[in-house]
DNA sequence: GTGGTATTGATAATTATTCTCCATAGATAA
DNA sequence: TTATCTATGGAGAATAATTATCAATACCAC
């Protein structure tokens, strides 16, 4: 992980490695803010401009997932490849959706029918979990 | 259109309708920036606020559908049923994936492995277009 | 170690969106 | 038609996430 940052021309801080293991280790998908408030507990002087920064690297290196929500992006470092993310409107709570399938071929299907190169994905799903149904 | 409105509690106005027109009308996909412009010819005093308001209520009634695009959300209201969006990397145009099929066979999937009961949906499919490919 | 360069932190700037508040216009009933 | 009640409109301030600026610092190849 951190020999692609390096081909890049990139280096390797201890502020990077902290927010690369953070969101390798975490279940859950941050914000820039969490992630802001997790990494003050070691680093307490570290600006919220540098999770900005961090993140942008990050993620043109293809390493997190930017889930972009209405105003406040969460991130996906454990998954980078693209999935379906379940978003309960009662509890807030982010799902990955993998275990999906038709993805493939609904790639397949768009890239046939409208000739478009698909780089990316995001597709969000909002309604109630499992939990808030009860 | 309208009568939706009134059962709400709404109330019809010159703006609203002038907004819906524009909005069943144009084929592209415009954010309030570009409402905004387009409705400043007929009314010069609208307000960009009005803009906003008026979006809200049409997004509240189903008549018009937000597509949540990063610190910009354009607004589709041709099509306000859920189909996915592709999105041109190069021309940042905003084509309407309808025609494709998987969408109920996706949603079911979601359904019944996660238990997850979907009540919207957000797909979006970034990539190259076919006229920015030659 | 040393030097060149990427990174950092503090803060200002930006930008889309929302809020506030008062004036106004639409609907309803007499 | 007129009076009245309430939703809506306009202007600008306020909010909040994100990005830009820039001097000081830390990383890494040599």
């Amino acid at each position: 992980m951190l020999t692609k940052l390096q081909d890049r021309g990139s280096r390797m801080t201890s502020h990077r490695l902290a927010l690369l293991r953070i969101m390798a280790v975490s279940e859950g998908h941050p914000n820039a803010a969490q992630l802001y408030e997790k990494l003050r507990e070691q680093f307490p002087t570290i600006s919220l401009a540098t999770i900005y920064k961090t993140l942008l690297v990050l993620k043109e290196d293809g390493q997190v997932f930017e889930i972009d929500m209405h105003n406040d992006s969460h991130y996906d470092g454990n998954k980078p490849y693209p999935h379906p993310h379940l978003i309960c409107n009662k509890c807030g709570d982010i799902i990955d959706g993998d275990d999906v399938s038709f993805l493939d071929a609904i790639g397949q299907e768009i890239q046939e029918k409208y000739n478009f190169q698909i780089a990316q994905s995001q597709l969000l799903f909002y309604g109630v979990c499992q939990n808030c149904q009860s």
